[in-house]
DNA sequence: TCACACTTGGGTATTTTCACCTAGGGATTA
DNA sequence: TAATCCCTAGGTGAAAATACCCAAGTGTGA
């Protein structure tokens, strides 16, 4: 799935610039270097997107700090691991709440910064799919039969086959294959998953 | 608005919590102080319920990352703000990222635990709508012991006994036995059931 | 009319859950 | 020390769900 990662550094201390991009680049990840927050944004501005951004948190002009806020404000989406040389908790509290993914202490081990690139990565990929993925589920929805939804509703209230069947006036065993019918058109492997995806969709209207 | 701030002071130092009790005395402002993180959760489970919570991170038993951990879990509201005598970077991001209100270093001022109270307490005025109901399926959540917790949110996942018994390395019986306690107490007759409270709960998460 | 989908219902066998029970080990508390 | 709670795990038997198979009646649209 993950195509080739590509992240930005931004540090304006050039010996760790050059040490994390030749790390990544034996990670096999492409990295764009950026001596300060500026130079990164100038590249935003320009249409440049990155799957995470590694910014150190001191640096003459904008810190990283303002950086985070100013991208979040901005509504870009990826994730900001921030790198510090002085172990500032405040900042660190600061720097989570305002939406930065991780903050990490120098001197670090690299495997950890990778580590939590990765995190980053997963944890950010999940509201654009949850998005796609609840267009989808709706539109499973609407392929049932009014029967099956029947069925389905009461399932996901609890209630067993037998109680189901004698609702509807129908045998257990009919209930039995039309839930079979429904847990296969929406794709759910158990009632639980069934109940999460009912609620998901109607739990939320269409965007 | 605000009638009576009453907050819970959670630390292992009587001279701490004795400071403290002191000093939020003369702010007018109600404290129970508790010497650790069970007699807090004891309280809770009394019934008891609080503006804001301040504990100490190290505490023999359970840690204050662990409470947070707990709380919101719970889906207990109560903002906490955690204090910790070693400035420890990582615990602090952890903290915050599962939900901390705020992370402070000792030795601090009083007045910017203070002002990170008032502070906690304003930003958690969000409405609730069907706060009773809420209320009354949070206790029950925060009677599970940890282990039945873990068993419960695997359930909710849509796994079978076996499977989580092989996750937890426990036999599929010990699981069916943890299972029929949770179904219990949280006073749920079936899965169905279970999703839904504890989506409710907890306000969450995706499959 | 024919094909297709939906509904209904049955069979059979396996797996899983549920509702009871007992019982030891470990940790905590009175 | 005794009591209590929790985790562990086993047993039994009933109920339910799951995974397959099958067929017949009813529509709808090509």
């Amino acid at each position: 799935m993950s195509a080739l990662i590509h992240i930005a550094v931004i540090d304006d201390d050039e010996a760790v610039l050059d040490s994390l991009r030749l790390y990544f680049a034996r990670q096999n990840i492409e990295t764009s270097c950026f001596a300060s927050a500026k130079e990164f944004l100038t590249a935003i501005e320009g249409g440049e997107r990155f799957d995470c951004i590694v910014s150190d948190v001191r640096m003459p002009g904008m810190t990283g700090l303002d950086l985070v806020h100013r991208l979040k404000g901005g509504g870009l989406a990826a994730p900001v691991v921030l790198i510090t040389g002085h172990g500032d908790v405040d900042m660190a509290v600061a720097a989570i709440k305002v939406g930065a993914f991780d903050f990490i202490e120098k001197p670090f081990d690299e495997a950890r910064l990778l580590a939590s690139i990765h995190n980053a990565i997963e944890k950010n990929q999940q509201p654009e799919i949850d998005a796609a993925e609840l267009e989808r589920l709706r539109s499973r929805f609407m392929t049932l039969s009014a029967r099956q939804r029947q069925v389905m509703e009461l399932a996901v209230a609890g209630l067993s086959n037998k109680e189901i069947g004698s609702q509807l006036k129908i045998s257990p065993k009919t209930v039995e294959n039309h839930r079979a019918w429904v847990m296969e058109r929406i794709g759910a492997r158990n009632i639980a998953e069934l109940v999460r995806i009912a609620m998901k969709v109607q739990g939320m209207p269409p965007s």
